[in-house]
RNA sequence: GAGAGCGUAGCUCAGCAGGUAGAGCACCGCCCUUUUUAGGCGAUGGUCCCGGGUUCGAAUCCCGGCGCUCUCACCA
């Protein structure tokens, strides 16, 4: 059999139509296609006129090729080329025909190897008809193992079956030498059409495994400990539990404004009120802010609430979580980041908010006037602007001046009031809040605090709030009434967390952009 | 939201004192039954992001837009 001209020659070389005659929106269609993508289309046109289905419905595949390759040595074919034959599965990235044999080489999700495909062993046929498949194709292949006079271990085919017929070549990387062709790595094009990157550039599909073993770590910690995981609304009619700006949206049926959950605070602690003791929640909070390497408006938060724990209990069991999931996610709890290592098995750091201000400017800062702190802040090249208040200030030296430099896993606790309207007054200094944050390598992990309980005292910080809001301030909590009302029925004394799964997944997967650790980053359509 | 840079073939990129568009790889044809993302010979491939303007002539210069990247600001 030879590749003839398709038996329905496709339209794909026509004049384009004379002036003044209408262009026929199919013909026209073609025209627009690339030779590249023409060439394609041929091929599988041929195909189906030989009777091949490019798009069969199913390939009873035997075997991984990682798999194969791992008992390579025991399934060997003898001398006569016989031996147990296997069935793999995937991808052509590349191709390397001879006359009358080929060499491919196929990927599979965990692996790829070499295909030796031989006329006289497939036939004349089916070997004409390989020819016609490309790059990209997906692929079954069925043959014995064996290895090549150059020492690559093989499969040697004894029939091969198109699975589905790719009409669009992917740009398979390839590497001569020291020189690398066809490298897909412009990132816009990388995110915009993830599923070629992942094809492409196999071991970023590994980041991925890497967020979702973290996930299930912080699962398998939580529900070990009779942690319960809840679900609550991410359409919600009020939004709260952070500061920050929300997304709006229109409920249509109940003709009122909605808002996408930018924290699933203040239902999780209903949930406690309820009588749950210990719930969490791993979910998407929305929040309207610019995107940056450090943002993306949506991300995957992890809250966890306890009754009965304070802040100081959750920092030992955020400890523990964290060693848990590193160990989990990277087989250690040595974490290396953008050239930096550091050991998540060791135990934390533990600093108080004004120490660590004191030892990177040299002065107590706690109860200082505010006109003073300006100047200590504008001394250190905090830049300020007008409208800051304390919280703000200090907020903003911390960023600057500390948390860059703590580099050894750390929990930052004794967080000063105005920073903190969920939080409960710190039981030894009503200046304070009892709340900590987990910091490492640069990153700030999550927020955790002893939950304020007290209905009344609730109410004074939402009010506090909106009148940040009256002043101008657009990112500030509303006075949710049924999250007090439920307060006020009881809540027991509670210690809660959240923290930031993407940010913990760039830092154990050693990514310095949150995009690379999110399948479908937000770009600009 | 602000500043800087970028946008040319399927991919990665060159070309820019303005003169009909280039390379490598991929792709196509022929030869080749153990190659190393092969080899040899030959060919094809582009609305140079979009829209205006300057000019005899614009990928190149100017203006406006769109998109991306990197900083900065806000935030986790």
């Amino acid at each position: 059999m030879q590749s003839e001209p398709p038996a329905k020659p496709l339209p794909l070389h026509s004049a384009r139509p004379a002036p003044g005659e209408a262009p026929m929106t199919d013909q026209n269609e073609v025209h627009e296609l690339s030779e590249l993508l023409r060439l394609r289309r041929e091929k599988l046109a041929t195909l189906r006129s030989h009777g091949v289905n490019p798009y069969p419905y199913s390939f009873a595949k035997t075997i991984h090729i990682s798999e194969l390759l791992a008992q390579f040595d025991s399934i060997q074919e003898g001398e006569d080329h016989s031996g147990p034959e296997f069935a793999i599965a995937g991808r052509i990235v590349s191709v390397r025909i001879m006359g009358k044999a080929a060499f491919c080489h196929v990927r599979d999700e965990f692996g790829q190897m070499q295909v030796y495909v031989q006329r006289d062993r497939i036939g004349e046929a089916a070997f004409a008809l390989f020819k016609l498949f490309d790059i990209s194709d997906w692929v079954g292949i069925r043959g014995t193992a064996f290895v090549t006079k150059t020492g690559e271990q093989s499969l040697r085919a004894s029939e091969v079956v198109m699975l589905a017929k790719s009409v669009r070549p992917l740009p398979v990387v390839k590497q001569q030498g020291d020189e690398v062709f066809d490298a897909f790595s412009d990132k816009e094009s990388r995110y915009r059409q993830r599923y070629i990157d992942l094809a492409v550039n196999p071991e970023n599909r590994g980041i991925f495994r890497s967020r979702a073993k973290i996930i299930s770590a912080v699962r398998e910690f939580l529900d070990a400990r009779g942690y319960l995981e809840v679900e609550t609304p991410a359409l919600q009619p009020l939004y709260g539990g952070a500061l920050a700006r929300p997304f709006m949206t229109h409920y249509n049926a109940l003709d009122r404004t909605f808002y996408l959950r930018i924290a699933d605070e203040l239902y999780l602690k209903r949930l406690v009120v309820g009588g749950f003791e210990k719930v969490y929640e791993i979910c998407k909070d929305f929040r309207n802010e610019g995107m940056d390497r450090y943002h993306n408006p949506e991300f995957t938060m992890l809250e966890f609430y306890e009754a009965f724990a304070d802040f100081e209990m959750i920092m030992n069991l955020a400890e523990e979580l964290f060693r848990h999931v590193a160990q989990r996610a990277l087989g250690a709890t040595v974490v290396s980041y953008q050239g930096r290592t550091v050991d998540f098995g060791k135990p934390f750091r533990r600093v108080r908010f004004f120490d660590l201000l004191k030892e990177a400017t040299g002065k107590e800062l706690l109860g200082i006037p505010l006109p003073e702190l300006g100047e200590i802040a504008k001394a250190h090249d905090v830049e300020l602007t007008r409208e800051m208040g304390e919280g703000k200030i200090l907020d903003e030296m911390m960023k600057t001046l500390v948390r860059p430099k703590l580099v050894e896993p750390t929990f930052i606790y004794d967080y000063p009031l105005s920073l903190s309207p969920l939080a409960k007054k710190h039981r030894s200094d009503p200046r304070l809040v009892e709340r900590f944050q987990p910091c490492a390598l640069g990153f700030e992990l999550g927020n955790a605090v002893s939950e304020l309980n007290d209905p009344l005292d609730q109410r004074e910080r939402f009010e506090a709030q909106r009148k940040l809001k009256e002043a101008g301030d657009e990112e500030t909590q509303p006075i949710d009434e049924d999250f007090l009302s439920a307060l006020e029925y009881g809540m027991p004394p509670t210690g809660g967390m959240g923290i930031g799964i993407d940010r913990l997944t760039m830092l154990l997967t050693d990514q310095e952009s949150i995009r690379e650790v999110i399948l479908f980053p937000h770009l600009r359509s």
